[in-house]
DNA sequence: TTACTTATTGTAAAAAAAACAATAATTAGT
DNA sequence: ACTAATTATTGTTTTTTTTACAATAAGTAA
């Protein structure tokens, strides 16, 4: 065995992945790109990109979402870091993923730099997907959940005015679990929601009126009273 | 601007920082050591070192840790990575945390290799720390108390067999609140603790029983009944 | 105006948590 | 062996929260 230098540790790379998660149409979508450039030419996978050597991790994520996807201002959390030796054929790549829900509706996706589509994929549909991709979206996917119960974190991906509903339906669908419509609005009396005056369109029966979360009275009441979101 | 080179980003490094905590004297401890070695030397420090370019991730706390505190065989989780490009003096290296607890009896802690001193160190006398550590230290804490509450991780600090109050103690230390003592019984009775046929030595009044987890009938609790751990 | 469908509110039963009190057990010292 | 001291342990009541289920109100479209 011969003495290792140094040098010899710096020569690794690392990446961000960013699992960008959405809501629409029942179901919880995650955004992927194809990619356009080896390896895995072609392949489906988490939006990502190697970090310059002088870059910070966070102002990375926003960079490389940008470049591929067009998506700007997103702020996004750090999920968890993936080493595996060999996980990146052309060298020895860590990569540190990040996640951020978004209303789907309030952004134009649009592929560039290498990415050659992108698109929104429902979590049920997850194809193979490039590198350990499918194990960091579904970690990540596990992350969020849990995320889900302790933090008001599911408005970011709602519409900005939305029905207690719809509200509803996003948790029986992470949990996979039925609740009760009446026992839910009650819980949920004590959240900062904002009744709108506009009510569903276009439906064929006592259309349910629109709320939205006040982050504001959120997070003051957060500091003053002590507050704690759980659901 | 110049074309950077997918040689340009070979030239990072990264390291694992173990975070171990442990519990004593009413106190939750972290094992800190001393740096015999640039930079930062002579810094206390969370216990950590550079990962070989083809060693995975966990394989490398391991060995870290062993090598400068003498622990062995101590199962870690990942915490949080810290990459600020600018938090290692001598280039880019991005650290990945690990954390653990274990009893501070049942092992012996001996610094060696570059480490000068190793010594268990109250969360509430923790020093000026080398690098980011005292920022690594302190959000790998907060995860840990967000555990505590959801998973039964606490009997990994515990002594083997402890008293219902001492387990009460180390709660209401991480918690910063007082419990009753009769309610936080009750809340217990679904937990599989074992009652051995010892007792206390040494106190001047009636000695408390000594309990101990039965980690296989929770696990199995967990599959079977669905139980979830929750204080 | 009517039929339809869902929103919204209410009430009662069940379960869980909190507060507080009483009793039992053990040790150390006399 | 007895007593004082101290803490372990168990019980009971009250309060709060959760669950289950039912009833009513409201808006749309025809």
């Amino acid at each position: 065995m011969y003495k290792i230098e140094i040098n010899d540790f710096f020569t690794s790379a690392f990446s961000v992945d960013c699992v960008i998660f959405g809501y629409s149409d029942g179901e919880i979508k995650a955004l992927l790109i194809q990619r356009g450039m080896e390896p895995y030419t072609h392949f489906w996978a988490i939006p990502g990109d190697l970090v310059y050597p002088s870059e910070d991790l966070p102002d990375a994520a926003q960079r490389v979402l940008h470049e591929l996807t067009g998506l700007e201002n997103v702020e996004m959390h750090q999920s968890r870091t993936f080493g595996s030796p060999n996980r990146h054929p052309q060298g020895r790549v860590i990569t540190i993923s990040y996640f951020a829900l978004i209303r789907i509706s309030d952004f134009e996706i649009k592929a560039s730099s290498w990415a050659e589509k992108a698109m929104w994929v429902s979590l049920n549909d997850i194809p193979e997907l490039a590198f350990d991709h499918n194990q960091i979206l579904s970690s990540t996917y596990g992350l969020l959940k849990q995320k889900l119960s302790n933090e008001p974190i599911c408005f970011e991906m709602l519409e900005q005015r939305f029905t207690l509903n719809e509200f509803q339906q996003l948790y029986e669908y992470a949990f996979d679990q039925t609740l009760d419509k009446a026992n839910f609005r009650k819980k949920i009396k004590t959240l900062p929601l904002v009744p709108s005056n506009e009510s569903q369109k276009n439906v064929r029966h006592r259309p349910a009126k629109l709320f939205s979360f006040d982050y504001e009275k959120y997070s003051s009441a957060v500091k003053d009273d002590n507050f704690q979101f759980k659901l």
